[in-house]
DNA sequence: GAGGCCATGTAATGAGTTACATGATTAT
DNA sequence: ATAATCATGTAACTCATTACATGGCCTC
């Protein structure tokens, strides 16, 4: 059911075709939230737009069809949005492979810390950049930029955490 | 294909049954990275076992059967753990939420806020404990302890990301 | 006109959840 | 004895990925 919710938000922020969500899905959100590919995103749409959630604002080029949510729909998302969160699904194959090292011989394992130690260093100031292209000029917060400043608390969390996990590793070195 | 590397990880860092691999992912591992029900891991225990990657170990009351991972298996999860990571699933239901709550009304929208920055405070307390719990008395890191170390770094920085939210909003608000 | 991207869709397969089903052991 | 928990399994269904399939538009 979440890829509905996400789909009327993102067509919620602003109206978009099956190939601009696929789009979408494949960075911000899809990276840190919830991703789909467009063979899932697209029957959703139809369905979507049988139930009145959505409708077809635009045409383009191509058979290209432009989607917006209805009122209905941002009266359904927001009814989810306001209900109580009930822990939903979580999966996350990197953090699967982090909380699993603690088995590897103590090189391998360094060898893999170091690893996040410098990647999410580098991916917390490049979401930096992408944040302030995004506010930079308007005085209000857009859409994505919540996403993206997200994104940098929990890159930055990740490198202390090696950081930490690294030190532990010297301290008990000798 | 990560389920399988799950229960190898799991199983590695102590035999273990099913049942109790039902309940760990309940926990621990399942709160973040990875989670399955009990109806997904027997038969992936069965195939395994078919694979040689595990092995009954000992059984119990009630047709219990404690799995250990075997010598392939144990070369299987290396293997898979020192691969490329190239980018896996990505799944978080409380995630999609927050990252469309900006469409939603400026009070709706610091209710929610709000409850994140309160509850993140807490749950990372809670872990704090559990990993002093954890380590209290012995000198390594257990298995867990990285899992629930991870746990604090992450709730503090969803932690901050809500009080930064909630500023910029009230920066904007006048 | 050739190659790349835009754009939509369906089919087959695999992964994951919910519901069904059964029975043993333990604590009260 | 009765309820709670331990313990394993299968069946039906839904959700998600990969592969198949088609064609228009744009740039060089």
């Amino acid at each position: 059911m979440s890829l509905r919710y996400a789909l009327l938000g993102l067509l919620r922020d602003r109206p978009a075709s099956g190939y601009d969500l696929t789009q979408r899905f494949a960075q911000g959100i899809g990276r840190y939230a919830w991703s789909a590919k467009h063979s899932q995103i697209y029957p959703e749409l139809r369905r979507l737009t049988e139930e009145g959630l959505i409708e077809v604002v635009g045409e383009g080029a191509r058979g290209k069809k432009v989607y917006g949510v209805t009122e209905a729909g941002r009266a359904e998302l927001r009814d989810w949005l306001l209900s109580e969160p009930k822990d939903g699904t979580i999966r996350n194959e990197l953090l699967l492979r982090l909380f699993l090292i603690s088995g590897l011989a103590p090189e391998d394992r360094i060898r893999i810390l170091e690893d996040v130690e410098a990647e999410t260093a580098k991916l917390a100031e490049q979401l930096e950049d992408t944040f302030k292209t995004l506010t930079d000029g308007t005085d209000d917060l857009p859409a994505g930029s919540y996403a993206a400043m997200f994104g940098v608390y929990s890159y930055r969390a990740m490198h202390n955490w090696a950081r930490w996990a690294l030190e532990e590793q010297h301290k008990r070195d000798h």
